[in-house]
DNA sequence: TGCGATACTGACTGATTAGTCAGTTAGTTT
DNA sequence: AAACTAACTGACTAATCAGTCAGTATCGCA
């Protein structure tokens, strides 16, 4: 078998399709056609509509995870709070390189699967707790270099998500420009945890 | 006809469904269950399903538009700082004593409508641009007044907006307990406007 | 009383959907 | 070459859905 696995282009077709259109507006038919399959094929890999998800699910946390890991691994700071702003930033950018991901994380449908499927449960965890480490480390490495000031690192960490989804919110509602708020998010971000 | 208009029971009922479970898995059916009506009854009232749901959103509009200057009328306050402060508690004060209104804002089915229906379009602009100017009026007033320090009414408006929208959905979410991050959330707000 | 309009109902339809199934093809093993 | 298996297909089904329609009940009003 020269081609990789046709259950792989599923994948594919389906992160597209729930991303762009939601789950329920998404047909197994239309999946098979992007995919270039059978309708039924996609019963041979993936036991019902919702195990597709599930699946989707694990690729996107999967994705995110070794990004973040990536850049962690890669970026070199002189300071906790050049730490900070740097993850902010690469939020930012990674949404919108890849911005199906966070689309579909967005969806209320992917958090009401999660409510009553465990695994996908457990893949969200897993991403948010992604998201919201890096910044709750880089404000550990900066209050230990003295770079960022005292306050609760858990809650400033949330508090800092909480903006940076925000702002992606607001780009995604199309009424406001708002990729030119970038800078002074994190304009905003280093006014308020620098150490004065 | 003593009893007020179905019509209404019919909105409310939409109104909740559309909002707890979204627009394409709520039927028409379980509408006009709701609302205790025959199915039939929903396309005297209602066109199409979509038209169902444009009134409903009509009526959010015309909810928050209230809501807030009701809320702008009775309150009085010493400071542009305050106002600012005020608002952002009032908001979120009133996306929990209205969530249906806040979720169904939330949801994307919602923004897509709005992509080709000129009329969702329309209220959707008008309620976000009601939540903006809001945190706007009082950026300018405190500039006026030497509460807040300067900076873009305009920018700064909008990042606040997405804060106080990014904590909302960090709640949705259900994964982290982001209730009790109000009061952190009011505490950066002062400190990065207060004029030092 | 009777007319017309408003507000509804039940029974229906055509389209779409997730999921099934019996069978076929292609590749691998023996 | 025969046997076995993984990957796949086309034709189907049962359910659900938005929307239609012919008819009925109830009302104000002439």
């Amino acid at each position: 078998m020269a081609r990789i696995s046709k259950k792989n282009s599923i994948l594919e077709a389906a992160t597209y399709l729930f991303s762009a259109k939601g789950f329920s507006n998404t047909s197994m038919t239309e999946v098979a056609t992007l995919a270039e399959i059978s309708g039924a094929a996609i019963f041979y890999h993936f036991k019902t509509k919702e195990d597709l998800f599930v699946s989707v699910l694990e690729s996107v946390q999967s994705g995110i995870l070794t990004e973040f890991s990536k850049y962690v691994a890669k970026e070199d700071f002189h300071s906790g709070l050049d730490m900070l702003l740097g993850a902010v930033a690469f939020h930012l950018h990674l949404s919108e390189t890849k911005k199906e991901w966070f689309v579909l994380l967005d969806r209320y449908s992917t958090h009401e699967l999660a409510a009553d499927n465990r695994m996908s449960r457990q893949y969200l965890q897993d991403i948010y707790n992604c998201l919201v480490d890096i910044f709750e480390k880089a404000l550990i490495v900066g209050q230990q270099d003295g770079s960022i000031r005292e306050l609760s690192s858990k809650r400033t960490a949330l508090i800092i998500f909480a903006m940076v989804d925000g702002i992606r919110h607001l780009e995604n509602i199309n009424l406001y420009h708002a990729g030119s708020l970038y800078s002074d998010l994190v304009a905003l971000c280093r006014n308020f945890l620098e150490n004065n």
